[in-house]
DNA sequence: ACTAGTGCGGTAATTAAATGA
DNA sequence: ATCATTTAATTACCGCACTAG
């Protein structure tokens, strides 16, 4: 009970009002190559030069105007009047009011689309997180199978090195002869493309309660 | 030189304004507990019903706030009084400011924090896909080691399935036989921690512009 | 319990700069 | 190139919630 003064009530002020943007104009023919009247002439719908303004817009008001906002964001100007003359509201009213929705939807879906990419994120890191355990264990294997080829050829020339299939033991030994445990795999071909941070740590979303 | 229409001018604005905020409490003691008890009866400072408004701080204005808000973005009551007071501001103003600076500076670092996870998550994308490839390449090139070894016994005892080291043969078996080329390891001890969408598709930032 | 003071989210409105026809 | 519209940034206010005395 402490600021109840005007709540949605009228407070006078001394403010020219954009003009009236009536629908009676001339109707010049188009749709968009028309309208201009800034220079208000005050005299307009509260005639007086004094205007009300109420703050807050009914729940009906905002009713149709949110309803009209998801069909559209960006109605064109007649459909605004017209939505301005359903409502009772100044069209620039209801122009500011699309102004202000599209920029309130503009950050919430940034924050959406900030958490939807922060949970990828998450199990991006625990997917690469597992694919280097994966790809450690299987060079690990791979050293352990090229042991076991080498013990068998061996075994069976006693000595001598030469084996059948000359090009896969190549190709075998070119893999496991790289020093294991060291995640970092060659970066092939896609060097310098992006800098990498590496830097894990996960943190919530507790930074935006935290200044300084 | 283009818009020096009325810049910070006056309007005349029928406005209570919340009272004078005097600076002159009497410092009780610490500078964490206490603070309560600003008593600004509301009818002080214009006392008239009418008040001039700025509308639009000067740029000298703006700048100590701005200096103010580097230094804490949550200043004391008294702080914020001492500004208004140096700045010719109302106290409320003040407040007002930093309240609405606090609520910019939140957005922009969600922005900030949007882009630099964006960044990382590319990464990892390229990094994950990049060790997809490294894990199929490494179980192919074990599939053939264990062909190898299979042949390499069959060569041996020619029909016997006996091995010199058996545990470490069943070890490559259990790798090896896995059906290559499946894109999916196994998910051993990570399933459903995070529900895993896998779209790779890298937007940009294009959709903050798209209604609709 | 009561009350005052503050912060925050949401919202309305205004202005300057960018964009478009 | 003027005029109209849109966006981004600002300023301000209300309503709610929390806190402290």
């Amino acid at each position: 009970m402490n600021h109840q003064v005007a709540d949605d009530e009228m407070v006078l002020i001394t403010q020219y009002y954009p003009g009236i943007y009536t629908q009676l104009v001339p109707q010049q023919g188009e749709s968009k190559l028309r309208r201009r009247r800034k220079k208000n002439k005050g005299e307009g719908s509260g005639s007086g030069a004094m205007m009300m303004r109420k703050r807050k817009l009914s729940d009906e008001q905002v009713n149709l105007l949110e309803q009209s906002f998801g069909n559209e964001h960006k109605p064109e100007s007649e459909r605004k009047d017209k939505l301005a003359s359903e409502l009772g509201l100044d069209p620039r009213q209801v122009a500011v009011w699309f102004q202000n929705r599209r920029a309130r939807w503009k950050s919430k879906k940034l924050e959406e689309e900030y958490s939807k990419l922060k949970s990828e994120h998450d199990t991006n890191v625990v997917e690469k997180c597992r694919l280097e355990t994966e790809v450690m264990k299987l060079k690990e294997q791979l050293l352990e199978a090229e042991k076991e080829i080498q013990r068998l050829l061996l075994e069976r020339f006693d000595g001598v090195s030469s084996n059948t299939s000359p090009s896969m033991s190549s190709f075998l030994m070119e893999a496991a002869m790289e020093p294991p445990f060291l995640g970092e795999f060659g970066m092939d071909g896609l060097d310098n493309v992006f800098y990498a941070p590496d830097n894990n740590y996960v943190q919530g979303l507790d930074w935006v309660n935290l200044y300084i």
